[in-house]
DNA sequence: TGTACATCAGTGAACGCGCGTTCACTGATGTAC
DNA sequence: TGTACATCAGTGAACGCGCGTTCACTGATGTAC
């Protein structure tokens, strides 16, 4: 019995988007069909587009959204550790490379989940891609270099760039390969993320 | 005017597999049609299953032909630096991190081009890719403490193991990321392979 | 505030296209004698 | 070695299904007076 208040067509366009967040990270963005999305949404496929001009558009919203949200609990990482940005940057690697990020990408990291899907699907894509990359790449950079004390001499600011670069391709890449062999071999799965977390705890 | 003789069936059959790895790898698997596939194969699609069961089982022979054959193009590496395995590993960050490799997936490694769609595509995928990813690993891994000299203590099993891991992880997620934002912004493209590439050879 | 009308969000059937797969057909290959 | 027949690789039309998209419809919402 539609027509629907504008508040509740605002709250339908928000659930297609959570929908489509999640459906597109757990099975990539070819692998989740509209009459799908719009029912886990609540409602009948007919709708969608009422919300977006095509499926395309609505990629371009999930990769959006999904970067600034993504971003957003870095940046509650590191909050939690405000005196010691050693302590900060190993909650985001056990944070990233827990067991539990690999087994709920629906819920987790845009960039690992979407890294390939954006490569494939156009140049919007890949800006809004892009514009994600460098947020993440500007906080671990700030938080490298950053609160360091007055006395201490702060790193060249290049080369922690680098060393942020470097920390979330690792990041990224461990998550993905975790991901193609957990259900064949959980062992190898987890000792790819334990290998990876050690190993960038040292340095 | 078929039919066709053994061997060129055989030579037929190759060509397909042949046209799919490098579809699969550019496009991903579900980004390539086997009406595709077959005319750059130089045949019509009909013919297909005389050589396959099912498109699955073309892609879990990509898979398993791609691994074997990138990790023969590591041992080349590794067998043209004899003496040194610091230049052995070297040849290997710059190949795998060139721009080369970023811009040509259809040659490159399965591993990089096809984890997101491994993880997706079912157990059977799941396990070749296990398969490869192992190889991968315990090359890498020989590299690393082997070719030391009996005066030299050979580095610890273990830590070898998880360096190789680490190592392979960041070179396939740096490769993911570059080719993420390629079209987009060519520099951070750059930017993110030579940051990965100085950040490893410094160690 | 109440009434009358226009708007438009959601519904569900339908369209069109692409893609994986099947099938009858053909004629060269392979084989049996 | 030659002949006769069976096999089967490739062809191209066709099938069936899923999916993105469109559309006529409906009835509650929003608005104008």
């Amino acid at each position: 019995m539609p027509r629907v208040s504008r508040q509740q067509k605002e709250r339908n366009r928000e659930r297609i988007v959570a929908a489509a967040g999640r459906g597109f990270r757990a099975r990539g963005i070819d692998g989740v069909g509209i009459d799908e999305l719009m029912k886990t949404a609540g409602m009948t496929h007919g709708g969608f587009y009422n919300h977006f001009a095509s499926k395309d558009d609505l990629a371009l919203e999930v990769l959006n959204q999904g970067f600034t949200a993504s971003l957003g609990s870095v940046d509650a990482l590191i909050g939690a550790h405000p005196r010691s940005r050693r302590a900060a940057l190993n909650a985001i690697i056990d944070s990233y490379l827990s067991t539990y990020h690999r087994d709920h990408p629906e819920e987790g990291c845009a960039s690992a989940a979407l890294a390939a899907d954006a490569g494939r699907h156009g140049l919007q894509a890949q800006e809004e891609y892009r514009r994600g990359l460098q947020g993440y790449i500007a906080a671990i950079t700030d938080l490298i270099r950053g609160g360091a004390k007055q006395t201490e001499t702060k790193l060249d600011p290049r080369k922690a760039r680098e060393q942020a670069i470097a920390l979330f391709s690792q990041l990224v890449g461990a998550q993905l390969i975790a991901r193609a062999v957990a259900e064949a071999d959980p062992e190898l799965s987890d000792e790819v993320l334990t290998a990876n977390s050690k190993e960038l705890k040292r340095r």
